[in-house]
Parts: structure tokens; sequence; C-alpha cells
DNA sequence: CGGGATCCTCAGGGATACTG
DNA sequence: CAGTATCCCTGAGGATCCCG
């Protein structure tokens, strides 16, 4: 455990290379998280994923699974069935991730709206002070 | 374009319209969540800002923050001194966000080790692959 | 100090075709 | 079915200059 140096009262620092940068130099893209998010119940198929994942392409979702897979997060089992079958499923690691990613999404069901409203009301008085303007 | 009618019932589907997507379509970038969480515990000047999250330019600075404002994650107060301040902090509801955050930024903290050994194992693994084809 | 306006790049990611 | 291989393009984001 490397403990990182914190100014005391003053809030951290995102160096370059600290822990949450790293992962969410991984984590922060348009699939990872929805992907880890998809196989939190149960272990899925690649073409299920696909189907699930609305509007992800194969080339994407291919490359983010084995992203995945490099970082200990999710497992790839083959079956030697015909056609073949491979199912993607969390690691322990990958499931305490998940934990917090449903969090995100918990948190996201519950203030959509808000939210929501909130970029209404940006938007308009906006325009407001942009007709004042000319 | 493509309009993909989404299948009632089993499991959760991720339809590009579902809350999850829109609040991750936003969050879901190399700065956002770096930024809420640098605001957690203090509000937070622009300069201030670009200087701790490492990396950042100016102008994707402002543009994040924009965007955080607008969703209702971030208030934006001046201050008319000379010459100008600016101080960025979390609203109600992003302080609600930044819990999760925190807890996605703690995990980090706590698994980045993990993580990089599965990299690591992960790309021996290919490396000798690799070299029992070539 | 806190940005806006421009220009430019480079990689994320879409579309398509092919394979074991 | 589960991918690989290419081609291509858009847009996120960096660099630079400017301004109140």
């Amino acid at each position: 455990m490397n403990e990182r140096v914190e100014t005391p009262g003053n809030g951290n620092v995102f160096s370059e290379n600290c822990p949450t940068r790293q992962v969410l130099d991984r984590l922060a893209d348009k699939w990872s998280m929805l992907i880890m998010n998809r196989l939190r119940t149960e272990p899925v198929r690649f073409n299920q994923l696909r189907r699930d994942i609305e509007g992800i392409s194969q080339k994407v979702l291919s490359q983010t699974l084995k992203k995945l897979e490099r970082d200990g997060l999710i497992h790839r089992q083959v079956f030697a069935s015909v056609p073949i079958t491979v199912e993607y499923s969390l690691t322990k690691l990958g499931q305490t991730l998940s934990q917090t990613i449903q969090a995100l999404s918990h948190w996201a069901e519950h203030n959509i709206e808000t939210v929501l409203a909130a970029q209404k009301q940006y938007d308009n008085l906006a325009k407001q002070r942009e007709a004042r303007l000319g």
C-alpha cells in the first residue's frame, strides 16, 4: 500500500500518475462502464452484449472487452461448441468495481430528471442573455 | 438512422436513452470526474483547477466546467475583484454525485496495484503465445 | 485573472468485408 | 458465433493568440 501524499487541509492534487487518473483513463470511455454494468448479474455472450449495449460496434466491443480482460476486471471463457461460444463474466475484482459503477447508475436513474431540468433552465437563461445583447 | 426497438422484459437493456447512458455520456470523458472530485472539498478558482488537474488545457477545462454547470452539478460564482475572480463549487446535486465518484476514486486507490499486476500477467501470457506461434 | 476564438492533430470509433 | 482486418471520418482535445 503506497500512501499518497495529500496536502493536509488542502484537497488532493491530481498528478498524471495518481491511481484515480489511471483507473479513470481506462474506464472513462463511452462503453466500459456499460459493459461492466451489463455483466454484473450474469455471464453474457459476445453477440448478446452487442445487442444489449445498443449502438456499440463489433470492433469497439471486442476492443473494450479485451482491455477489460487485460485489466483483470472480466473473464473470458471459451466453450468448444459448434459454433464456438464465448462467455464474458466479471472477475472478483470486477465485481467489486461493478458495485461502485452500479451506484453511479442508480444516481443516474434518480437524478436524470433534475439534470435535464437544469439544462433547460441554463439554456433558457443563455437565450435570454443572447436576446438582450441583440 | 437505425432505430432499434428495445425488447421489453429480460434483464436490463441499455437503450440509447436510458438514464445511465445519458449520465455516462456526460461524465465518461477524460476530465469531468476529476474536476468533480477536486471540487468535492472546497470551492476552487479557475487557474487553481488548471494547475491541480494536471495536463488539462485551458480550453478543455473551460468547456468541461461549462458543461457541468449546465448539468446543474457545479456552481460558478464571479467576484468583481481586480483582477476578476471566479470560484467553482459543487451544487447540492453535484455533491450527491461526487459521493459516488469518490467511491470510484477509493476503489482506484485500493485496487490499482491489482490491476497493474493483471495487466503484466496478461501481457506475459500474450507474449508467450506469440513466441510459440512465431 | 478568467476566459473566448482559431487552427490543427490524432486517436476513438463507425462501416464494411472477411475468417476459423 | 465470435471475432480480425481495413478504411475512413469525426470530434475531443491540445497549442496559440487575444481580450476585458
